[in-house]
This record gives structure tokens, sequence and C-alpha cells, in this order.
DNA sequence: AATGTTATTGGAAACGTTTCCATATTGTCA
DNA sequence: TGACAATATGGAAACGTTTCCAATAACATT
């Protein structure tokens, strides 16, 4: 059985037209029984499966799903897939995976692709959702698709955190441990209008309660200098007592670089994270963070794609306070009115057990 | 520009037949200098793309590789799964993604569906290597493939970490530290070979070191009642006194339940994961366990599957010993001489660095 | 018995490519 | 100038489906 079996060689088989075969095994169009039973005994001795590239040419759709990422190193996203895969499998749809590593020429390029393979709809991540080219052509050719963890541009579908009200949540959590002086701390951050519109709301809240201008710290593609670059960055403000960093991971990093620095987290310096991947509950001090639903926002952006395709109800993305909650931790220290240097420092006990 | 313009219409506004555009642009066959410039300009003007339905109907394959795997929740299958996608989109290939959340029969049917889909090649990691119906399926087929994380049946390649040959080496680190009876702790046990290979490597080393059997610990999807278990577990068999976690969120979701238990690690019970995970070095205590390349194995399963393609040389697979790294860390103790609670254990600093 | 209805079936076109083959056009050489 | 080779081009078949349409057969209604 090297070769496929095609429709032809069933209805040769079953000695009948290929369109009896195909009306047979689609249930469309009437058929005798005993012509059914043939077709369905030359379909089992042959093994015979449709060709899907067949009927897409016919069809002039696939069966197919895009899925446009910058990375799946990034749990985020890799768990966001796996909410939209179950979704769509469970309809019958697959999915056409790619990674543009953070490369908006990628972008461009893998929506081209995937049209040229016919997909019936995409999923995306882009890098500027209000300025991105392959999204122009996406709508240009009203192919079904929803955005995920991009805000939605007018005409646009979107499920996705809301970052600036998220990073406003930071902020008050900042204020409410009396801090003043922050720090933001980006990777890719003139790539990706997550982490832009995470500054701006962080600046924004910042600014609402009366607290200084957080300062910008932007670190290239690797964590490796990280040590090196946050020692620097504290010691041209050495006012600063908390970080907000734009993902966990980097929070996470943050924290063993400022421990290489001798610097006690929360004492010395506050972290603050965003994603709410598991294992920050798992470490200690406890990471404090913005706690997401990439699954469910994964699986959103699925079922909205889907029933675009199928013009049925477009769900509704979560509201605004819906997509995050804030995840108290260890990593952040209350400043109280004591000196600085009293170490009292109100850390969570490390079993604390956050709700998801 | 609502509907995709096909080489019709480009050999139209060329005003040549079909023929010449094919040929003009695959730069297959002859064309005059004069017609070429009228292709390319009818192509610009009408923002042409090929079809690649149509592409694969007549070469009756496909530029996709299929990649199965469990699921991406385990970064290690997400790291694999970028390692490949590199690999291929670098050769033109994109990826058609399934996974079968640890359900063999939906193993056997992503394989139908990818063979209907016409992939050029497939990735997989399956439950049982050996008595894979899906692979039997492929390999009749002669389909180019390579198995990941499965070892390899005879006649098969792959691309995967030695757990056999892992696990011993973490009972010899036991064994250094002078632990005698130990815990296995695997999720998925029935339904993954990795992990059975990894118990049976485990009782081997154990036994070849004079150590008791190691005790065996299932638990089932999720996490959730781990913490009941463990308890239970540990009540039972209350001479362990450490633990191997078929894999590090395991290790550190045990940690955790662990320290709920007021049980301190590593002085009460030592904890060894397995994969390498990024965190597990964020940690305090830091993580031991087995350090895997994830990327490059799953780059590797991309590029034997490419080379089958292509008719090209078969990239040799690392060997044994290559494909892992014993990491220390502070979750394990050395079990001294002295009494057990003199508190004395040999922690790593929490900045421990790993050679990745 | 003649007619109309309905169920069953197969031929053929269409989907968008590539490629074989035949034809038309040019150029080369004696 | 005639013969032949090389180049340039287009028609048509093939890839595996679905679906329209026509043809046949079976049956019910007068």
């Amino acid at each position: 059985m090297h070769q496929s079996a095609t429709i032809k060689d069933v209805a040769l088989k079953a000695g009948c037209g290929v369109a009896t075969v195909s009306r047979v095994l689609n249930n469309t169009g009437s058929a005798s029984s005993e012509m059914r039973e043939r077709v369905v005994a030359a379909v089992k001795e042959l093994d015979f499966q449709f060709s899907e590239v067949g009927r897409s040419l016919q069809s002039s759709t696939t069966k197919t799903i895009g899925f446009v990422v910058p990375s799946l190193a990034n749990p985020v996203y890799a768990d966001a897939l796996q909410g939209a895969q179950e979704v769509l499998m469970s309809s019958g749809y697959q999915m056409l995976l790619i990674c543009t590593n953070y490369n908006p020429e990628n972008e461009l390029s893998a929506i081209r692709t995937l049209i040229s393979k016919q997909v019936a709809g995409i999923v995306l991540t882009v890098s500027d959702a209000e300025r991105s080219e392959g999204l122009s052509i996406i709508r240009d050719r009203r192919l079904p698709h929803c955005l995920l963890y991009n805000s939605a541009p007018i005409n646009h579908e979107s499920w996705s955190v809301d970052d600036k009200a998220a990073a406003e949540r930071v902020a008050e959590a900042f204020s409410e441990n009396l801090h003043d002086q922050t720090g933001f701390l980006a990777l890719n951050f003139y790539k990706s209008d997550r982490a832009r519109q995470r500054y701006e709301g962080f600046c924004e809240g910042c600014k609402a309660r009366g607290m200084k201008k957080p300062k910008l710290l932007e670190i290239g593609e690797d964590f490796e200098d990280l040590t090196y670059k946050l020692e620097y960055f504290l010691s041209e403000h050495p006012s600063i007592t908390g970080i907000f960093a734009s993902n966990d991971f980097l929070a996470l990093a943050t924290i063993r670089s400022a421990r290489k620095l001798a610097l006690k987290v929360p004492h010395d310096l506050s972290i603050i994270g965003f994603d709410g991947i598991d294992v920050g509950s798992m470490v200690e001090p406890s990471l404090a963070t913005i706690v997401t639903d990439p699954k469910m926002l994964g699986a959103g952006a699925g079922k909205t794609v889907l029933s675009f395709i199928n013009k049925t109800e477009v769900p509704k993305p979560p509201s605004t306070y819906q997509t995050f909650n804030f995840r108290a931790g260890g990593s952040i220290a209350h400043l109280g009115a004591e000196s600085s240097d009293d170490g009292k420092v109100t850390a969570f006990p490390s079993s604390f057990d956050p709700t998801k």
C-alpha cells in the first residue's frame, strides 16, 4: 500500500462512477443500499482516504487555520496555541504554525505563505497591530481572522489582555506599598506593541498616583547581560525601589540577577511580573504578577475565527477587567515609615496558593 | 482584490499561455526576455501568488511537515517545536501541528489526517513507539519521518534523550549522596514510554548501587491532588528520603507540596527532576535535574526528515551521553553519618549558574 | 396504457498547477 | 537558398475531488 488509492480506484473496484463514490462517502445525494455496500467494501479493501488536496482545490478552502506567533519559547504563546488547538481540532480543523521570532518581515511572509496555502482563517499576534501590512492584506481578502494578544484596531476582532489596564494595576500595587520611583524592564520593547502599551499604562498609573515616572530599561534578545545592565541601571537611578518586568520569565531572571548583585528581593528591590506562569507561585519568594489566562484567550481567538467561517455568532471577548488579575506575592515589599534597613518586610509565605 | 488571481489571469494580462507563465515564474524552460517582462509586470499588477493547493495536486506533495506531540503545555515539546520550526522554515517548509493530549487514539487519527493532507514528512512523539499503529502506517507508506523523544524501534530514526541512561545517572546522584530508599513520581505513567523507561533505568541504577527498589507514585492528569497523594505515599513508605520526578514541573510542584506538608526540601526530602527547564535554576533551592536540550532535538528531528525528503545524508543523532547532563542543585541533600536532624545540608548557593 | 414523479446513476466540467508535446519562429551553416 | 538545429510559445492532459446535468429505471397516478 505504498501509493494512496484514489476515488477512481474505489469506483473501479465498486463498479460504479466516481460521482457515486463521492455521494456515498459524503452522504450527499441518493444511492441504493446495495451500491452503498459495494462502495464501503471497496473503501475498506483499499484503505481509501480522501485526498484533502484534491478536495481543497475543488472547494477552494481547506480545513486548516494559520497560527502566527512570535515564539513558542514564551509559554504564554504555547499555552494560547494549546487552547486554540483544542477548539479547532474538535471542529475538524488543523493548525498551520509559523513563528516569526519577533521579526516583522517574517510576519508578512508568513501571512503570504498562509494565504497561498489557502488557510480557512488565521489567528495571529503581530508586532504592531495598528500598522501591520500583513494585517491589511488579510482584511482586504476578507480572510476570517482574529488577533491574539494585540488590542484590536477598528474592524478587527481580538482576544487579548488589556495591557494598559493591567499595567495600571501594577502601578496601583506599587503605590499601595508606598513605592515612588520604579523601573520598567522590557525585552524587545520596540518590536512589541504589547510592551509599549504596558509601559504606557504603567506610566499613566504612576502619574495618576503621584509617583515618579518609571525609568525604562530595555534589553536585547537574550538574558545573558541582564545582570550587568541591571547593575548599571540601578546605579544610574539609585532611588528605584521596584521593577515591573514585562513578563514573568524576565521577572524571575531579574530576581536571579538581583541576587547575584547581592540585593535582597524584595527587601532591596521589589519585582512584579506579568503573565502569571505557574512556576511564579512555586518560587521563593513567590512572584507578584499579573495573572492572565493564555489558554482561554487562544481558545477564544480560535472560536472567533471558526464563527466567521461558519457564519455563526461571534463570541464576545472578555471585558477589560476580566482579562487579568493581580496576584500578590513575596517579591514586593511594603515600604513602611520605618527606617529603610529595618528588614521588616511583609513577604508572603512560600506556600501561598494563588487563586487562578 | 477579494478573490485571488490565478495563473490564467496572469496569462491573460500578459497575453500569453499559462504554460509560459509557469515557465517564467519557475525559471524552467526558455522564454524571451520581452515575454519575461510582460509576465513579471502582470504578476505585479495582479499581486499574483501561486496557489500551493494547485501545485500540490499536480506534484502530489506539499511543503508541509506534520508535527505530532502530546501537548505544548510541557515546555519540552514547545521548545522542540521551536527548534524544528526554525530548521524547516529555513528550507521553505511549514508545520502542521497536532497535539494528542496523551491520547493514543488521537495519535492514529492525527497521522491519518496528516497523510490525507499529503504532508511531505512527519516528526512525531508517540505513546509507545514499539507498538504504535500510526507509526507502522507511516512506515508502510514510506513517508519520511523521525521520532522525537521516543527511542527508535528498528528501522526508524529518532532524536531523543536516552531516558534509561539519564535515569541511571539520577540513581547515581542519589547514591553519591547516600540515599537508599527513593521514590519515582510520574504523570501519565502508562501513557508514556518515556516515563516507563525512566523508571526502568532508575530501578536498574538503584539496584546496581545496592539501593532499595524505588517506590512508584503515579498521579493523574492534574497536579491538584499531589499534596494529598504525596502525604499518603510518604506515610506508606516512611523510609523514603528522595524522590525522582519524571519532569521538572512535577518536581517543582512536589517541592511546593512538600512545603505544604511542612517538610523541608532538601532536609526532609530530596528532589531530582528531569528536563532542565530554565526556571529550575531560578528557584530556591535550585532544582537538581537532568538537563536536556529540547530545541536541539527538535531541530535534529526536523533535519532528519528534510534529509529523507531531499535524499541527502541523514544527520547522526547525538550519542547516549550527549543527550543529557546532570545538573547539581540545592534540592538534593547529602545524608551524612551525622544524626539526621543536624540540619547540615549542602545546599548550593541560589546564584548557582548552570552551564547550559 | 400513457403520463408524470421520484430515485439512482454516470459523464463531464471545474478548481490551479506543471509538463509533455507539437508548432512556429529564428538563426546557422554549407 | 535549402536544410537543420535551437529557441520560443501555447494547447492539452493530468493530478483528486465535487457537483451539475442528463439519462435511465422504477413506480404511482390517472
